[in-house]
RNA sequence: GCCCAGAUAGCUCAGUCGGUAGAGCAGAGGACUGAAAAUCCUCGUGUCGGCAGUUCGAUUCUGUCUCUGGGCA
């Protein structure tokens, strides 16, 4: 049986995804599934640089504001909610074309891994939260050498969060996560992929990121973070934490000036794309398309791609 | 024109009682399998303004020139 095609388009923020992914889904008669890790939540618009109506022009778009920025997202229930998305596309026989910038959630995806559904039991995971907050985050790297060793050995113990997550998933499934993720990262794709990651001079990307923030105050970021915080969205929540969000609390306090936060955002945004960078830089099946190579021309660019995917022959 | 203070990493600066230097920030690389725009790890970056002098040896002392602040005219 033929795999079925699936087209990614990935990249550091402000690479330009957006247009691509449109062109690419006009000029194939496909629909864009989202792959962002912000733009899944209501109201949170102009700080995660949303696709507008217009921008659209009439091509479908899955996994944006799915979710109420207090419905916390995870990694299983993004991946449930394109798995539906992907067999309705499937069955109109329209081509997928998964795009954005959460290097996890894609790889989710491609890799078919495995979430299974279990947890309801929140209690487990808040007594741990509460031991690292009193400081015994040693105490629970402990716990993890004894449970299991070999995450011990990749887990740094600082890492409390990943330290935490391995102590969950083997108090749930009496399982090693160790023995999870190996088995996890052997596994390959389910669909014919073809999966491009747009790339540019990192001091071009840095100006763009800059004037992207620049354009986002222009745009009114500032009152939308306010206006979430008055819709009673607590700062602690998940979607808070998003970069443009998080940035605005201190000077929100009074605790530091406007310039200095939009400064810290963009000063953040950059190190957000180095690090999209490095994880894309380790799937081994992506192409890198420099953008700059043409001349940042979307169609140019489409072009070089729909070829490249004729060529590759998933289709 | 004169007087003072500076000139050291991309930036702000510290320092070397003479043995070619280090902090913060910026930056770079990496990890990641149910918070991922999160979380975590690692790492430097140099003609110490130019030229001359003293010295075994000058970024450090002396002279001079250039530049930048500030002051006086």
């Amino acid at each position: 049986m033929k795999k079925k095609p699936l087209i990614i388009v990935a990249g550091p923020t402000a690479s330009g995804k957006t247009s691509v992914s449109i062109a690419l889904a006009k000029a194939l008669g496909g629909e864009v599934i989202s792959a962002d890790s912000m733009q899944v939540y209501k109201g949170m618009t102009v700080g995660t640089a949303k696709v507008t109506k217009e921008e659209m022009d009439g091509v479908v778009h899955h996994m944006i504001d799915v979710l109420e920025p207090d419905e916390a997202c995870s990694i299983a229930k993004f991946q449930g909610m394109v798995k539906e998305a992907l067999a309705s596309i499937y069955s109109r026989g329209k081509v997928p074309i998964l795009a954005g910038g959460t290097g996890f959630y894609i790889q989710s995806i491609v890799n078919d891994v495995d979430f299974e559904e279990n947890e309801e039991d929140k209690s487990y995971r808040q007594a741990l939260e509460a031991r690292a907050l009193a400081g015994e985050g040693q105490g629970l790297y402990e716990l993890l050498q004894s449970v299991d060793p070999n995450a011990a050995v990749a887990i740094h113990p600082n890492n409390i969060k990943r330290v935490i997550r391995a102590l969950e998933y083997h108090h749930l499934t009496g399982e090693c996560i160790s023995l999870h993720n190996e088995r996890e990262s052997n596994k390959t794709s389910p669909y014919a992929t073809a999966f491009y990651v747009l790339q540019m001079d990192r001091d071009i990307l840095y100006e763009r990121i800059n004037r992207r923030v620049d354009q986002m105050m222009a745009d009114g970021l500032l009152e939308e973070v306010k206006a979430l915080l008055k819709q009673g969205y607590d700062r602690t929540l998940v979607s808070m934490q998003g970069l443009g969000y998080k940035e605005f609390m201190p000077y929100i306090d009074g605790c530091t000036s406007l310039d200095a936060a939009v400064e810290l955002l963009k000063r953040d945004t950059r190190r957000f794309a180095k690090r999209q960078l490095t994880w894309f830089r380790r799937e081994s099946q992506a192409k890198w398309v420099d953008v700059g190579q043409y001349d940042y021309n979307v169609v140019r660019i489409v072009d070089f791609i729909l070829k490249d995917i004729e060529s590759s022959k998933i289709l």
